[in-house]
RNA sequence: GGGCCCGUGGUCUAGUCGGUCAUGACGUCGCCCUUACACGGCGGAGGUCGCCGGUUCGAAUCCGGCCGGGCCCA
């Protein structure tokens, strides 16, 4: 990477990427615990290893990679730490379809090796794809939440938590899987539309409607509104179940809608919710009609072992035969479903482990985070506010943290490991040490799993190097970068664990992202056929483009729409900046130059003082979190003013062998280093390409540019000397003159300076005087310029005899015309901007065009 | 039914604690191959800032209502 060497005339974006990529050395961006700088801890999600990084999660890294960059050139010590949330259904899914088998075929240490294998190999593929993104992650601090070292934390969080009265087990109904056979939390269930029908049926008397029939067997009790008077003196009855036989009552409550179905509604244990509700409010009793695996159970008479769908069939078969069934409706509704394979959960009374939810510490905690944007923060308000019951954590699954928990087979005492002796699987290990209570050594370790949300909702301690005992040392984190998406879950169990387990706010600042959207408006989705992958960008058009289009696709935590435009314009600036740093490059090795050469030309300090200003937009704009104002800042710096109007202006300067180009050397310079630390954290293959030119080592080892000094006297004139020069651009364009071609004597006059170094008289190719007294000017009336649009319509017939008569007026009236104008003895109103009267100037006694420019004068002379 | 977000030229988008010509990109039209760049330059056309009402000297921006879209939750 000499600094002699030319830039290629192509920007090859694969070939520098690649190259690149092999350069850069993992250390450099390794967190240094021995510092005395100021930490910066970023939160990074784990994803999960599903062997592909999607477009979302580009998305996010994108956001978190330029904050890592930015603040590491600020001279921050940055953690920008790696992990995987392995566990979880999918990979047991996965496992079972690529082997053909099902997790019970095999022994269950053996399930969680091919998990593990898969889910390994997954990973490393996923890493591939990082850092090719080209994404500045800290290695040194990768976790993977399936191996030894990470899950003992998560089971050492469990006992914590559990000593600390924050984890009970208890019989209560939760929402069930029978697909997966697992419990999962309401975080877990996704509401989902569903056709069904609302059956109408008599129960004994009352006109009940349900779309559930299958319950009918767990049906405890009928409930009507108190106020309806369809049931009035009703209530307390006793009523026989059809088909089943059990007797149950007939209650009132005011949560129930008289003018769903037919007003009756029969409580089931349970259909849904609402159910549980009632349940609980009213105190019923408990029958449960399906299992696990989603059967009918002994309560169900005849129809026990079958499959619930089928059940239901069978029953309403076996209403319309008993002539009870009455009516069926069809009914549009929202079905709770497992989120992970889509099967309607039931909700089953069960025996499960339960984390105790906290509300206002929560909130609390939640209160002293910055939420970015603001508004997130009622998200998490609003979820906390309505949560049911507290977050259920056992899982009936394999691949997961095992509950590090025995049960004395003697005596029931509950028996859990020594901290030493983590992490342990219960249904493998043996406690060390008899049963406390009754000396037995006979133990039956805890089957159940934790929810993966248990490994994930650490993520923070581990990173911050919890050990168990109190606040870590690095605790609380700076960032915590995340979608909206998983707010109620991601963001809200890890407050919850850090408040149980610290009893502090796990971050300073929470940068919620949006989704990202197919280019049609939708969710991206197979089946939609709108999925875009970050590997089908890069391989078009490049990671630098891929990252320029998530910082300025879109205000910060707004949803955004992929659009390969947004990608192409992005390595189009690329393309243009390369074309700049090449020009620069050209005319900075074409002489020697000063180094030091003072910037004096008046367009040289112009420039210097935009590129301050640039410079304080970008770090407002970072400090912000505002990714697109600040890549705005920077395209506008360098096309706009560097390109279209710098360059313009001092291109003759820089052709010449004048002194007086050294200044313009400098700043270009200046202005190309700069620009390269700026663009540093968006697109770091492309400013490590351009700065490497300057031969001045890696950008990125750089510091991020101070605020530099202002000249607001140097950029009030050079805004002046940009629009005069543009101005007299547009006036050779109109007359059909090439930019470039030759034009005659151009005098400014009234201008609050009177040297520009040439610069103007070069970029238009004439000579150029600067005067700052005004001109003397002689002015004489020349055409009347009529608007045909208001003339004709107006005066019709007349119009050709008012245009002769205007053209005979005298000077001073058609500067000011009358209201009313005599033709052929008929007074003609004269309308509003019929005509305009064009002056012609003579100066020195030639005749020359005027412009004026922001009260400056040019007066432009024939070419002789 | 509740909460939140959004509705800006053909398309996407910035601005939204009120104030000169409403930002940029893509597209479009005209001129220009000017020794960095035609993936370029210069110039133009194109907007009742969803609708209605209110506050104000002044509203895309504040308030109320309505319509439409999205997300989360009942």
């Amino acid at each position: 990477m000499s600094p002699s060497l030319d830039l290629p005339k192509n920007y090859e974006f694969s070939e520098v990427e690649r190259r690149w990529q092999d350069t850069w050395r993992d250390e450099d961006t390794y967190f240094d615990p021995v510092s005395d700088r100021p930490k910066f801890i970023i939160d990074t999600p784990p994803p999960y290893p599903t062997g592909t990084f999607h477009i979302g999660n580009a998305f996010n890294w994108c956001y978190i990679d330029f904050i890592a960059r930015y603040r590491r050139m600020n001279g921050d010590n940055v953690m920008f730490p790696q992990g995987w949330d392995c566990h979880g259904l999918p990979t047991e899914v996965k496992v079972e379809e690529i082997n053909g088998i099902t997790k019970n075929d095999v022994p269950r240490e053996e399930f969680r090796k091919m998990c593990r294998d898969l889910t390994l190999s997954n990973i490393e593929k996923m890493r591939r794809t990082l850092r090719r993104m080209g994404f500045s992650v800290d290695w040194s601090h990768e976790y993977i939440t399936m191996l030894p070292e990470y899950y003992k934390k998560t089971q050492l969080s469990f006992l914590r938590m559990l000593s600390a009265g924050y984890i009970y087990q208890s019989e209560h109904p939760v929402n069930f899987c029978t697909r997966c056979e697992t419990a999962i939390a309401f975080a877990e269930v996704a509401y989902e539309p569903r056709e069904t029908t609302l059956n109408y049926f008599d129960f004994d008397g009352v006109d009940v409607a349900t779309t559930r029939p299958e319950l009918l067997a767990a049906c405890v009790a009928v409930a009507v509104h108190p106020d309806d008077e369809r049931y009035r003196n009703m209530a307390g009855r006793n009523l026989t179940v059809p088909l089943f036989g059990h007797r149950v009552p007939l209650i009132t409550d005011p949560a129930v809608d008289p003018s769903f179905g037919s007003g009756a509604v029969m409580i089931c244990t349970f259909g849904d919710k609402q159910d549980v509700h009632w349940w609980k409010q009213h105190k019923l009793e408990l029958r449960k009609a399906i299992d696990r695996q989603g059967r009918m159970t002994t309560i169900a008479g005849k129809y026990a072992g079958m499959k619930s769908a089928d059940c239901r069939k069978a029953i309403l078969e076996d209403m319309k035969e008993q002539q009870i069934l009455t009516r069926q409706e069809p009914l549009e509704q929202r079905v709770g479903a497992c989120w992970r394979c889509k099967t309607p959960i039931e909700i089953m009374s069960e025996r499960q482990w339960f984390v105790k939810i906290d509300p206002e510490a929560i909130m609390k905690a939640a209160r002293e985070i910055e939420w970015i944007p603001d508004h997130m923060f009622l998200r998490i308000e609003n979820w906390v506010q309505q949560m049911e019951w507290d977050w259920c954590i056992s899982r009936q699954r394999v691949f997961a943290t095992p509950i590090p928990v025995w049960f004395c087979k003697a005596c029931g005492e509950m028996v859990v490991p020594a901290e030493e002796e983590l992490p342990v699987d219960p249904t493998v290990d043996r406690p060390s040490k008899p049963c406390p209570r009754c000396g037995s050594r006979d133990f039956s370790g805890e089957a159940d799993v934790l929810d993966t949300w248990m490994d994930s909702s650490i993520s923070v301690l581990n990173v911050t190097g919890w050990d168990g005992n109190g606040v870590p040392l690095l605790f609380p984190a700076e960032l915590r970068p995340q979608g909206h998406d998983i707010i109620r879950t991601w963001a809200f169990y890890t407050i919850l664990r850090s408040v149980a387990l610290t009893g502090k706010r796990p971050w300073d600042t929470i940068l919620v992202n949006g989704m990202v959207l197919g280019e049609d408006g939708y969710k991206m989705s197979k089946s939609r056929g709108n999925v875009i992958t970050p590997e089908e960008i890069v391989e078009k058009h490049g990671a630098d483009a891929l990252r320029q289009w998530a910082a300025s696709g879109a205000a910060t935590g707004s949803d955004i729409m992929f659009n390969w435009n947004d990608v192409i314009s992005a390595s189009r600036f690329q393309t243009k900046m390369w074309n700049i740093a090449r020009f620069v490059h050209l005319q900075l090795r074409r002489h020697p130059y000063d180094r030091d050469a003072p910037a004096v030309a008046l367009a040289d300090r112009w420039l210097l003082d935009c590129l301050a200003g640039t410079v304080a937009d970008v770090t407002n704009a970072l400090e912000a979190y505002q990714f697109d104002r600040a890549l705005k800042s920077i395209r506008e710096f360098a096309w706009d003013v560097l390109a279209d109007n710098y360059i313009e202006l001092v291109k003759g300067r820089l052709y010449s062998d004048d002194p007086s180009r050294e200044g313009a050397c400098r700043v270009l310079e200046t202005a190309i280093d700069t620009l390269c630390r700026l663009m540093a954290p968006f697109i770091p293959f492309f400013a490590e390409e351009c700065y490497s030119y300057l031969g001045r080592g890696s950008v990125h080892s750089k510091e991020w540019p101070g605020l530099l000094a202002r000249d607001p006297d140097a950029r009030g004139k050079g805004d002046l000397l940009v629009k005069v020069v543009a101005d007299l651009r547009r006036y050779k364009h109109e007359r059909g003159l090439a930019l470039n071609a030759p034009m005659g004597r151009v005098a400014i006059f009234s201008a609050p300076f009177s040297d520009d170094s040439g610069d103007a008289s070069r970029a238009l190719n004439a000579p150029v005087e600067w005067h700052t007294e005004p001109p003397r000017l002689e002015k004489a009336a020349g055409d009347v310029q009529f608007n045909m649009a208001v003339v004709g319509p107006a005066l019709r017939k007349d119009a050709a005899a008012f245009m002769k008569a205007v053209r005979v007026l005298p000077e001073g009236l058609l500067a000011n015309p009358p209201a009313a104008i005599d033709i052929g003895g008929k007074e003609v109103p004269v309308p509003r901007d019929s005509f305009s009267l064009q002056f012609t100037y003579r100066l020195e006694g030639e005749q020359v065009d005027v412009r004026v420019i922001d009260g400056v004068i040019a007066t432009i002379h024939a070419i002789p």
